[in-house]
DNA sequence: GGACGACATGATATCTTATAACGTGCCGAC
DNA sequence: GTCGGCACGTTATAAGATATCATGTCGTCC
């Protein structure tokens, strides 16, 4: 995850050139997301902008998430119903992602070859795509190892017992 | 889209060779998603079960869904919030769909190159996928032809205008 | 045949996610 | 200065999904 820090420069340079407003609230929502660094619902980032009497409604909240995705600053999750900040929102990129269903971490794939498969099949149909979802539900390396190391105790204490 | 009647027939023979129960309710649902031949929302379904008094609440629809799914008689497509009838249920396969933004037309694909792609990036990374969500929106060719039509005529109009 | 257990459904309430509709304020262009 | 576009505020409500507990149905085992 790079620095919220980073991500929101990056963000204001990107807006300034395309002439477009990274208002507080739009700013606010970019801030929450890639600090989370996780894929967070409208409703819990409406939560975290409301700091001391501050009143968010569900509408301002998804105005911010909006223009955000417009921009390609962010993400939708569509399978989880939440949002993510984009990893390299620079170049207009596929979105595909590796979503863990025991730690619940998210990994935006960067290989273009399923972009690309995925490009000739709808090519062939005649198809003209104008948005891709592609997410894919699993269990990640890292928890896959842990479940392994769990499996591989519980079969020697189980060994150990019968000895 | 083949006729409801013949996916029912399969559907009860698969269920039955499983030892799982095609229940009324169950049948109701599947009949409702195969006639339409498009994606529906479970409270489309849900109306649609309600003929005279008849009284159904949304968790008997969800359960219904529910167990179609695990079946794999059905889809549910993520971006749209609904459901519809699998094409060919009898061998397990991804689920791939591109859904037309302007008819609203959705076409599941048979074509595996995009499920091999990204089952070797998964691979690579050492993910173990459970499920797989694709879905391409866009415009059919269909549409895309009748709008190629209405742009020409647009275009002679304009020239006859001028001329 | 009757009791039991597993599975399916009924019914009520509630939660989460998302949008409609309308009003207000800011700011730059002309 | 006013007009128009854009961002935001506010209220209400639509749309999607699930939790919980009660009831019913059906096959099986005795």
């Amino acid at each position: 995850m790079t620095a919220p820090r980073a991500e929101i420069a990056r963000a204001e340079v990107m807006c300034r050139e395309r002439g477009v407003r990274l208002t507080d609230q739009r700013r606010r929502v970019l801030e929450i997301l890639c600090a989370a660094g996780r894929p967070v619902g409208a409703y819990e980032i409406m939560d975290a902008m409301r700091e001391g009497p501050r009143v968010v409604a569900p509408p301002t909240v998804y105005r911010a998430l909006e223009f955000l995705l417009e921009q390609g600053l962010i993400h939708k999750i569509e399978s989880l119903h939440a949002f993510v900040g984009c990893d390299h929102p620079e170049h207009p990129h596929s979105s595909e992602f590796l979503i863990c269903l025991e730690c619940g971490d998210v990994a935006e794939l960067k290989d273009d070859a399923v972009e690309r498969s995925l490009a000739s099949v709808t090519r062939e149909s005649g198809f003209l795509p104008r948005r891709r979802v592609v997410e894919v539900m699993g269990i990640c390396a890292r928890c896959a190892r842990k479940e392994e190391c769990a499996r591989k105790e519980e079969a020697d204490r189980v060994r150990g017992l019968v000895d």
